[in-house]
DNA sequence: CTGCAAAGTTGCAGAGACTGCAAGTTCGGC
DNA sequence: GCCGAACTTGCAGTCTCTGCAACTTTGCAG
């Protein structure tokens, strides 16, 4: 039932150690050369697995770098459900969010390293948002549930999660152009005044 | 001055009909054989120019298909800074993204098509949200200087702009769910109740 | 109208992302 | 130990996109 470690075959293990290795080699190698210059062949050699592997594990040099993992999904909607009765859904969002972008289960300096990769490359931007775009129906639906809605029967909750979102995305922006000071403390500042901002209402 | 056409050698109105063409050359064979089907080159071939040339007016497949141009951001940005002095940033921002999502240079067909086409195709939502950034970029920009702060010193322009065009994507998610009805009407009328709801505050 | 420079077009060659297929290889259970 | 299922791998091929070096067209001045 944890989200950590499950289903511990030896093939099943191989499998989490081979997508974890492309993840830490595609990171590494973008950090080094930057984006543009780093090649899918070059990411599978470091990594120790074929050309052609590679793309079993991942749709795509993107989704190499960024790693995302499906479980995150499923770890954040289940916050989501999980909160008090009384939360407003902004607020499990806030929560939920929070707790997405700091994931336990990676180890502290792969996080580091992830969040500067992804912050210093615009090139990955859109491939940031492409995976917001799951994100987002994943928290939509998450929300419909625990608000008891059909889905897609409401615009609220689609409303609600695509704000926080790009809230999110807003801070990250901001933090991105005044780019001095240590990223997590600020940033996680900025995000708490962005969603009271979105709960008290914009102008 | 005006937004339609300006600086009219023969030179620049080829350049704007070959840019026109290629334009709907994809989205005609997008919408006829949907976007992974359609080449490049098939493209160009039906545009009528070379498969270089293709790239020398849009700097990928995804640009084509979208068609944007500069100067509607121009036009929009510049919606923004002369709304009356007494309207919120938020109810500018409504007024310039509705104007911005019917651009009255584009005639009526293509209009049409071009929405029907965009929202039709999944595969075109990282396109149409990396779009997103330059859109945003552009409307934090004018914001900011409606509102005289320094580009980047403050976080709420960035925020109202992200949220609203964030509203606006969740309007069009929705609909695309719902997909009955005539799109126009409805989709105004969720992207006029969205803006309320953000004004009013999220829950 | 003519000749010249700038702008635009084209083909070509090539790098790189990604896919389907048909072997091999390894794992898990019996 | 052995068999089927799951994985890995190489290969051949398609497609997007780029730089480069001709070639053609346009704008313009004389």
């Amino acid at each position: 039932m944890s989200t950590v470690t499950e289903d511990c075959g030896l093939r099943e293990r191989k499998k989490r150690e081979t997508r974890s290795a492309i993840h830490r080699a595609a990171l590494d190698l973008v950090e080094e050369k930057g984006y543009a210059a780093v090649t899918t062949d070059a990411i599978a050699a470091r990594a120790g697995v074929s050309a052609r592997t590679f793309f079993n594990y991942y749709p795509s040099k993107d989704a190499a770098v960024l790693g995302t993992r499906p479980e995150d999904l499923d770890q954040v909607a289940a916050r989501i459900e999980t909160q008090p009765a009384d939360e407003t859904p902004l607020d499990c969002l806030r929560v939920a969010i929070l707790d997405l972008l700091a994931p336990s289960t990676l180890d502290r300096a792969l996080r580091a390293q992830r969040r500067r990769v992804l912050l210093g490359e615009p090139a990955l931007a859109p491939a940031m948002i492409g995976n917001n775009i799951r994100v987002e129906n994943a928290l939509t639906a998450a929300l419909e549930r625990r608000l008891g809605v059909a889905p897609g029967a409401a615009l609220e909750p689609r409303l609600t999660v695509a704000a926080s979102l790009a809230a999110v995305r807003a801070c990250i922006e901001h933090h991105h152009g005044s780019s001095g000071g240590r990223d997590g403390r600020d940033l996680n500042a900025s995000i708490e005044r962005a969603f009271d901002l979105l709960a008290a209402g914009l102008r």
